[in-house]
Order: C-alpha cells, then structure tokens, then sequence
RNA sequence: GGAGGGGUGGCAGAGCGGUCGAAUGCGGCGGUCUCGAAAACCGUUAUCCGUCUUAACGGCGGAUCGAGGGUUCAAAUCCCUCCCCCUCCGCCA
C-alpha cells in the first residue's frame, strides 16, 4: 500500500505519477474515502474519551454514560464502514513509478538497455524437449497438462545451476533459505498476492493452505510485523523452492515443452534495505542476474518494463530476457523489482535507526529458474557451459 | 490423532472487571561518580491513528496486553470462536 499520510500531503505528484499505471481513478476516490474517514474520527474520539471514569461512576453519571454508549455504538459502525472503504480503496492503488520508467501499457512499451552475447547460429534449431530428457507425455498420464519429469543429465544440470546460482549469492552476501512453499491466506494477503494473483494460486481447502507461486512470499513475510534494527540493514535472502502456479488465463500460450508449466523451481532474491539505498540495491540485483547469465554465457537482453506493464507493487521492474532458439525471441527469464515500500508497509516491516522506525524498502528478483535450463539446452545443443561443471553438472546433455 | 498447560512491553515475569499502557527484574539509552572502565546511584526506555502548533525527539485526544466477536456504564482481567506455542502418549519421515 502507498503512504497515504504523504500522498495525502503531495497529492499532485502522486496522481500525476500513478496515472502512468493508469490508476488516476482509484487515487481520486481513495482521497475522498480517506477525506470521509478523517471527518469520523474527531467524533469517535470525543465520544470514547467520555466513556472514561475515574472509579466508580455515581448513578446519575451511570445514566449519561448508557446515553454514550448507545451514541458510540452507531458512531463506530459508520467508522468501521468508513475506514473498510478507505482500506478498499488503498488497496486498488498501486505504488508509484520511479521516473526512470518508460511510459505504456505493454510489454511492447518496454525499453530494451542493452543485449549481450550473440544469439548461435543454428541450421535447425531443436526445441528443449528434442535436446534433454523431459517426459510430458508421461506426467500428463500423473499429474495433467503442463507437468514434465526432468530426468537424467537434465536433472543433474538443473541441480547444478541451482546450486550455482545459490553460491553466487551466497558469496555476495546472501542467506541462503529453503522456506515453506504451504502458507495461510493471510500470508498471501501480507504479501500482496491476494486477492489480485488469487486465480493462480493452488489452494488446499481441506487445510486452508495456499502453494506458493515463488518463495517471495516466504521472504517477505519472514520478517513480518517487525521492527529490525537498522544496523542489520540490508538483510537479503536467497530463497530455493519449487513453485507452483495454476497458469489460469494462459490457456493456448507456451503450450510447448517446459517453457511454462504449473511447477518450477527457483532461486529468487529477496531484500529488506533502507530507503535511501533501495535503488542502489535494485541496479545491484540486475547486475547480479547478469553476472550469471554471463558465467552461462548465455545470450540475452535487458528491459525496463513500462509504468502500466508493471504490477501494483512494482515502483520499476527489470526484465532480462534470454534468447531461445526454438522461438527465435528473446523470452523472459529473470525479472528484478523494486517495491519500495509498498509492499513493507503492508507487510508493517519497519526498522530504527536513530529516531521513530521507519518502514524499509524491500526489493526481489530471480536469479535462476529452469528456464535457464532450457535456454541452456537450446542456444549449446546439449553442451554445458564451464561454469556449471564444477556444480556436478555431466560434459554433455543426453538424453 | 488423543490428553493437559500457556500466549502480557526488546527479554523475563506480575496483574482484585474500574485509579493498568500495564508492577518488578534484566537489557538499552542519558547522567552522577572515575584518569578510564566496572560497580553503585538517578533519570529514561512500545507502537499506531487523529488533531493543534514555532510541525519537533512537542501538546491534546484516541487505539493496541495472540486474532476476531460477545457480556458490561467500564475488559489484560468474564464468555465464545479461531490461531500459535509448550508437555505427555500414539503414529511417521
């Protein structure tokens, strides 16, 4: 959620900028609930502050104090319905672009920085599945569609990038973190994926649990509530877990091979920082996802994703996309964000340092998926890149 | 899965339905003392919301004692539901 406090002292600049996520609609009215909840509290306030005795109350007091309750009772309902519409409306507004970020509305509005590496030169480029061993046909029979078993090499090279990728950081400062993938409603809601991803998330109502889609959501939530001393700052978090997504709205796109399916695994980044170096950090985490892109040597391009591309939380969002033969494109495979304090202030995440906490910054990215495996796969024909064989991963791909 | 116990401030731990945002201890911060430090002593030490001002580490009012509901003029204290933690038994990786 945004600092209405702030946005309420600077209305102009936040309307102007959360226009570009063309949300100016939901700004106005959350402003007017905010404006309507403000009137109410005065009141309450008055009223609750005559409820208060110093002992006993004397029967002639006891009479007047029955009158306030009543009085209350009605004014606190219009406030609780007053403050629902003003939370309602805060929560359908999304947090601010950073200048920095292209204007529009599509992925097509995104500004590509730069590419590195050249794509291969392949008389017939062979699709993921023709190079390592993935068995669909056979998941499909256990599991449904888009379900695969990664088998053999391919397994062993998964693990290795993993691995790799969890080193990588873990040697830049990084806590390495296997999190729970199970998690309540109300960790979905904290971290801001209900109620809007809720048509992608597997549920289990039989123990009202939720399957995470990343472990961004146990990152985040890892420090809930708290108040963290600055000193620690900034706490980043190397997260691996298989991830789960129902895909609703995909229905006839990817609907080759392992290029999306209901269940991946991931090393994602995760990081609480204070304000002030939130953007410094976010640059930090793009050159971190390339540093590994580089070290697989694998082709790829950079993106700044355009202000109505991006999520609610998202103040800006680098995508890098790597190259992928089989579909002669570049498709995404990391993406990094920085929510500022958007998604920390639902979250309460606070720290001290000095004065009155402050609500931190938080930010998250990809480092590895098993894309990257399959990217792998297709732009080498099978062969390995140096870097990973130190990680276990065979010479060559067989199937 | 069965039986029992408990959730209070950074931590530990009191708390008769009103005078409790909450005793006490520890820790933290400031000070006295000291060449310095320790000890001792004094003071201070939660968060959020609204509002006023010279808008400030300030004043005033309100909220918060796991969460939500209820009883009452009044709830940390009573009742209900849920969540979590601990102990014992069973089962299992």
């Amino acid at each position: 959620m945004i600092d209405l406090r702030a946005a309420r002292n600077d209305p102009e600049t936040y309307r102007a900028a959360i226009a570009r996520k063309g949300a100016a609609d939901a700004f106005d009215a959350l402003l007017a609930a905010d404006e309507r909840w403000r009137a109410l509290v005065p009141r309450i306030d008055e009223l609750r502050s005559r409820t208060k005795t110093k002992g006993k109350p004397s029967p002639e007091q006891l009479a007047e104090l029955q009158g306030v309750k009543e009085e209350l009772r009605a004014a606190e309902e219009e406030l609780a319905a007053a403050e629902a519409a003003r939370d309602d409306a805060l929560a359908q507004v999304p947090n601010p672009p950073h200048e920095s970020v292209p204007d529009g509305e599509t992925e097509d509005d995104a500004v590509e920085l730069r590419r590195v590496g050249e794509p291969p030169e392949l008389a017939e480029p062979r699709e993921h599945t023709e190079i390592g061993r993935f068995d669909m046909e056979r998941a499909a029979r256990l599991s449904g569609s888009r379900f695969g078993y990664v088998i053999g090499d391919s397994a062993l090279l998964a693990f290795a990038l993993y691995r790799a990728a969890l080193d990588h950081l873990h040697r830049h400062g990084f806590a390495p973190v296997l999190p729970p993938v199970l998690v309540r409603e109300e960790a979905m809601y904290g971290t801001g994926f209900f109620p809007t991803e809720r048509a992608n998330i597997y549920a289990l109502p039989e123990d009202d649990l939720y399957l995470t889609g990343t472990s961004e959501v146990a990152l985040a939530g890892l420090h809930m509530g708290e108040i963290l001393d600055g000193a620690e700052l900034p706490l980043r978090y190397a997260g691996f877990s298989t991830n789960f997504r129902r895909e609703a709205g995909a229905a006839g796109k990817d609907t080759r091979g392992m290029f999306r399916v209901h269940q991946f695994n991931k090393v994602e980044m995760f990081v609480f920082t204070r304000p002030e170096e939130s953007w410094a950090e976010h640059e930090r985490l793009l050159e971190l996802e390339e540093a590994f892109l580089r070290s697989l040597e694998l082709p790829y391009r950079v993106v700044n994703v355009a202000a109505g591309d991006l999520g609610a939380p998202a103040a800006k969002k680098y995508d890098i996309e790597a190259w992928f033969p089989s579909q002669a494109r570049y498709r995404e495979v990391t993406s990094c964000s920085n929510t500022t304090d958007f998604q920390a202030r639902r979250l309460g995440v606070r720290y001290r340092e000095g004065g009155g906490p402050q609500t931190v910054h938080t930010l998250n990215g990809t480092m590895v998926t098993d894309r990257a495996l399959l990217a792998l796969l297709e732009n080498f024909g099978g062969e390995v890149p140096d870097a990973l064989r130190a990680y276990g991963a065979p010479e060559r791909v067989t199937r």
